[in-house]
DNA sequence: TTAATTCATTGCAATATTACGATTAATATT
DNA sequence: AATATTAATCGTAATATTGCAATGAATTAA
């Protein structure tokens, strides 16, 4: 159907994978790792760095910015665009309680 | 057009949008986490234990097994189905590199 | 052999995502 | 004021994803 039942599963599951599915896409990760490489803000130099045009850009930066993960500032005709270091911990803490999953009993399964 | 231009970015970026989008469905999340829960392996009960219908729970595993994140191994008329610790591991060292990335200076900007 | 069980596959409908041209809104420059 | 610059939004086309009923394949039980 196309519909996903969120309905189903906790919270915590739920904001996995809303934190997962906006880094599902390459350009938000390249985005983002952008974003860290350049400690000053960046604006829609994005645009040039990255290959695709400028509203495909700026609706991925929409995604971050819904989920918190970026701070966009207006400045005069253009956007500064960073990090926000607080939710991105936060996402963090949320990801690796998921990924640091205890693995080490897992060998001789199957 | 809903094509992700993959080609423009690099390998590493698309690993790990690859990653990420298998994780950005709750239901495979959750597979995933009764998998970890469930030290020996389970079959086909993650139906009764996930509210979806057979073929649609088939249809995540199969994208999780494509990944490598998980073996499938059959016993008699069911599966058993189980983390790979190997690839596991390594998708985490992966998407460890991504979200560790330094956030202390990124206090002040914007 | 026949029936039952378990799971994969197929086919399809509904919805979501990606990308971009065209346009609009806001500010800056002249 | 008129023009330029920058980025958001709208509209739309192409493709992807999600979910399930129906079916099929493989094994086991009778």
């Amino acid at each position: 159907m196309g519909l996903t039942k969120t309905e189903m599963f906790t919270d915590k599951q739920n904001e996995i994978a809303l934190f997962s599915k906006v880094f599902g896409h390459p350009a938000r990760v390249a985005i983002l790792q952008h974003l860290f490489k350049i400690d000053s803000c960046v604006c829609g130099d994005l645009v040039n760095e990255i290959g695709l045009a400028q509203p495909t850009i700026s609706q991925h930066l929409k995604e971050l910015k819904h989920l918190g993960l970026i701070k966009g500032n207006v400045e005069g005709t253009s956007v500064c665009y960073c990090i926000n270091p607080e939710n991105w911990t936060k996402m963090k803490d949320t990801m690796l309680q998921f990924l640091n999953q205890d693995v080490s009993n897992k060998e001789d399964c199957c």
